[in-house]
DNA sequence: CCTGTTTGACGAAACGTTTCGCGTCGCTAT
DNA sequence: ATAGCGACGCGAAACGTTTCGTCAAACAGG
């Protein structure tokens, strides 16, 4: 590899005049300018960006850690994110914490050490003290995405859960059902916690009495759900309509329905946060949110950059992304 | 941050000695290694990676560059490799060729700038001179996977697809199925020219003449399986089985059959190399081979470790793993 | 014409490691 | 005794940049 030696012993000129042509950071005449970066094609030099980053104290690199990347929407969240910065030069290192707090932390540890400029977040939002242990860990640009923490410490971006439910429970209004079943996710995850109150707070405000025993939690992982339509489909009086709050649950609340001998939405509607994608050609098609994950990762972006780049830091912001109803068949209408 | 030199201030040694003691690479005696060991505890000394890199030459990062991580397949891929590096203390950085070569050498020679360790790459393979330019970019020890390239030049982790297609062809025959529509990919593209090869041949082994109307190649967007599946399906002698070489294809044919107003397996048997993993309660579920990914990313990992440490290079070697058929409902045995 | 300021260019230090080569010590074999 | 050899430890160079401080020349204002 061409080193900057090169550039500067072709040229003619020194080391120092080579570096400032190239970032522009101190007065170069036109004519060497010319002479430089003419010499820099011939040579065909590129900066090192391993010397550039000791030098500098930070790379061009930001780190993504989600929880996992099998799931659809942190597949596709990776995706628009390592689009969003690549195309300003940016680079991506790539961690799952396996949402388990400590090897979330690790993995934190380890990027710092890598010196990313940045850091994407999508937090595990578990274990004590995590909020303050977060603070104490991260001492880099960051942006939480997804799950939002209770303290503002950190810019984030999510979905507007609020909406979200709202969007859900009104449609279920309309088509009829009162008795509808919620299963909640883990308390404490923000993006759990703020559809479940998004959703009693549109319940009250269409004057429909929730049934507690109607609504569940927690139930995150796919067999928890699995188990938990069960019981709820073999109630004395079952629910008309199941909300899910993510992948997971409406897999596990698909299969425990087939598992019963019903089906969406002969026996039961079904309804869901979470977007399912391949829904065509299979049945039910499932009617649910459609989350704006482009959005999400452009302003994500936006955030960390403007963090990266200003030196006067604003106060940190939660923006909250609306996501649309998207209308398929698993709903229908009840007398 | 702590730094070498404070160690050795610290234990009162020299810098050299401290990185002896911590690299293993000189003789260090026993009661300096203590003292050294007490002091990096002490103040808390984490090595500098970039200092590292920069002084070795090379980093203990990986690079992973796959056609679009949104596929469930490379989603999966990223999960198990990341792991897999993980634990041996490497980290991975991540990018999208978005299916077009100039992306794919472009990601690659920034991963090299960066100084990778080694790639794993299911590259595009496509575009003239493809191999050659790949041989001609690539320096750092490099495992293909998925695709394999006809010239041997790279380690290589690929499914077993000519025995993933006896598998499908086997299990067809065996139903009853004789009029089989196969749907290859890009020709040129090793998993697509493979599994048509696997098909073909078994078919021959079956003694059951391919009707070469049945056969379409290239359909290797959801789109064009879209169109494609209608095509067969209103010939005036359709096939009563389908065989889809991926997740795109597998989407398309669901949505064109819907769109006919057939289903599977009621008026078309279906079949998919790709793993379609919700079926569960979802009709129909759709009968495929699972690809054993985890296995995949292992074994590509060895590839690629022990290119990164062996200083006697053996030759490029192609490993092949087996699927296992998921049967489920969306074949049905014909008279 | 002198002084003060700006412009343009450069040498050298610095970032935090690893590694090369040298020096010292104590031991063994002559 | 002493030459020779391992074992151990250290100073300094090197990796490829950026940046600080210096300096000469050009230019402005009085």
């Amino acid at each position: 590899m061409a080193t900057i030696k090169d550039v500067a012993r072709r040229a003619k000129v020194s080391v120092t005049t080579v570096s400032a042509t190239i970032n522009g950071t101190a007065p170069v005449s036109d004519a060497l300018k010319a002479r430089v970066w003419a010499a820099i094609r011939e040579v065909g030099y590129q900066p090192d960006p391993i010397a550039r980053n000791l030098r500098k104290g930070v790379s061009t690199t930001i780190g993504l850690i989600v929880p996992d990347i099998s799931i659809p929407w942190a597949a596709h969240l990776a995706k628009s994110m390592q689009r969003a910065f690549s195309e300003i030069g940016y680079n991506m290192l790539f961690a799952s914490s396996e949402d388990d707090p400590e090897r979330e932390f690790s993995e934190i540890e380890v990027f710092s050490a890598h010196r990313v400029a940045g850091l994407v977040v999508v937090p595990t939002s578990r274990g004590e003290n995590y909020s303050a242990r977060l603070v104490e860990t991260i001492h880099v640009p960051t942006v939480l995405v997804d799950r939002v923490l209770p303290q503002r410490h950190f810019d984030s971006v999510t979905d507007d859960n609020l909406l979200g439910a709202q969007m859900i429970v009104r449609y279920l209004h309309k088509l009829g059902h009162r008795d509808i079943a919620f299963m909640a996710g883990r308390a404490g995850i923000s993006s759990s916690d703020e559809r479940l109150a998004g959703f009693r707070r549109t319940m009250d405000e269409t004057g429909v009495a929730i049934r507690g025993e109607l609504v569940r939690q927690p139930v995150y992982l796919r067999d928890h759900a699995y188990a938990t339509v069960q019981q709820l489909m073999t109630m004395r009086d079952p629910p008309t309509a199941i909300v899910c709050i993510n992948i997971a649950q409406l897999l596990g609340t698909m299969a425990g329905l087939g598992n019963l001998g019903l089906s969406a939405p002969d026996d039961v509607s079904v309804i869901s946060f979470d977007g399912f994608h391949p829904a065509e050609g299979w049945s039910p098609a499932i009617t649910s949110l459609k989350q704006d994950i482009a959005t999400t990762s452009t302003r994500a972006a936006e955030l960390l950059m403007a963090r990266i780049r200003e030196e006067n830091q604003p106060e940190p912001q939660i923006i909250r992304v609306p996501p649309s109803l998207q209308i398929r068949s698993s709903c229908r209408a009840v007398e």
